[in-house]
DNA sequence: GTAAACTCTAGTGGAGAACCGGGGTATAAT
DNA sequence: ATTATACCCCGGTTCTCCACTAGAGTTTAC
């Protein structure tokens, strides 16, 4: 019903990491990324490139290349970063059509709803939000340590 | 995201036709749902033994038998049906684990949010609900068409 | 000009969804 | 009792999609 694809856990772990470095206007590159995150390298590179061209990430070719957040961590929502990725099929038209007998239709509206309601949870939180939370949880990590 | 399965369409369809002939007490077959809403009827057995076993409906064997819903209509929840299908496998607990790194678990909150509020949706509308709007549809169209 | 990075496109393996079929069992009607 | 009807169980098949791999090309810093 409401899944989580390796996709997006993928691409959002990667945000997470160019969220970081975020400051230092600096790039950064697949192969850390996917070492930091434990994500397999070449199909990182797949989901950086999808998100690049819907203009999510910009990137930077040749050597000292890498990838940079295209704004500002506060400004891209999660609903963002999985319609992106999970969106891509043109056929969705077709497959997610308002139906055709009745039923259908009424079955139909419901998920529309459900949706809607789940898409406006992803909405809510940033990516900053997320790398908050992160923080945080680290810090409780350590003083338990203590 | 949030997908609407097959499987669960051809079961909310059929127990809609249940619903429909609740009243009379009498059972209704597997070729008669299937007729009606063009359902595979070898696949919609399957999804029908699946209710059965988790005490969605009863069956009857045998000549005249049939399937019959085991509660009255406004007490079967979209979300209970979907859960009865969806949820089958066992190793749901291990796919849909806590997570392992700190930001795993943060994005796995996030969807465990996600989750709740589209379930909350499939929780408010029982098949009575969805009869009713059915019915209503129905009406306007009858009224299209004078 | 060369090494380090991204870019594009194609292909592979496995898992699950949707569906089909055969043989078995219970039950109503005769 | 017998028979026709309809559910029951279980295995197999096809097809699609996801996660992942691979190769050849392009851009850029040094």
């Amino acid at each position: 019903m409401v899944e989580l694809s390796c996709k997006s856990e993928y691409a959002i772990l990667a945000l997470l990491e160019l969220a970081d470095c975020y400051e230092e206007g600096e790039p950064l590159q697949i192969r850390q990324i996917a070492a930091q995150q434990n994500i397999p390298d070449r199909y990182l590179e797949q989901l950086l490139a999808t998100m690049r061209r819907s203009g999510l990430i910009r990137s930077q070719r040749g050597a000292k290349g890498g990838y940079i957040l295209a704004r500002e961590p506060w400004k891209i929502t999660i609903l963002e970063v999985v319609n992106c990725l999970e969106g891509s099929d043109f056929d969705r038209s077709e497959k997610d059509s308002p139906a055709q007998t009745v039923e259908s239709a009424v079955i139909w509206e419901v998920w529309q709803e459900a949706r809607s309601r789940a898409n406006s949870v992803l909405q809510k939180y940033t990516l900053q939000d997320l790398c908050q939370k992160r923080n945080g949880r680290r810090q409780l990590n350590v003083m338990y340590y203590i």
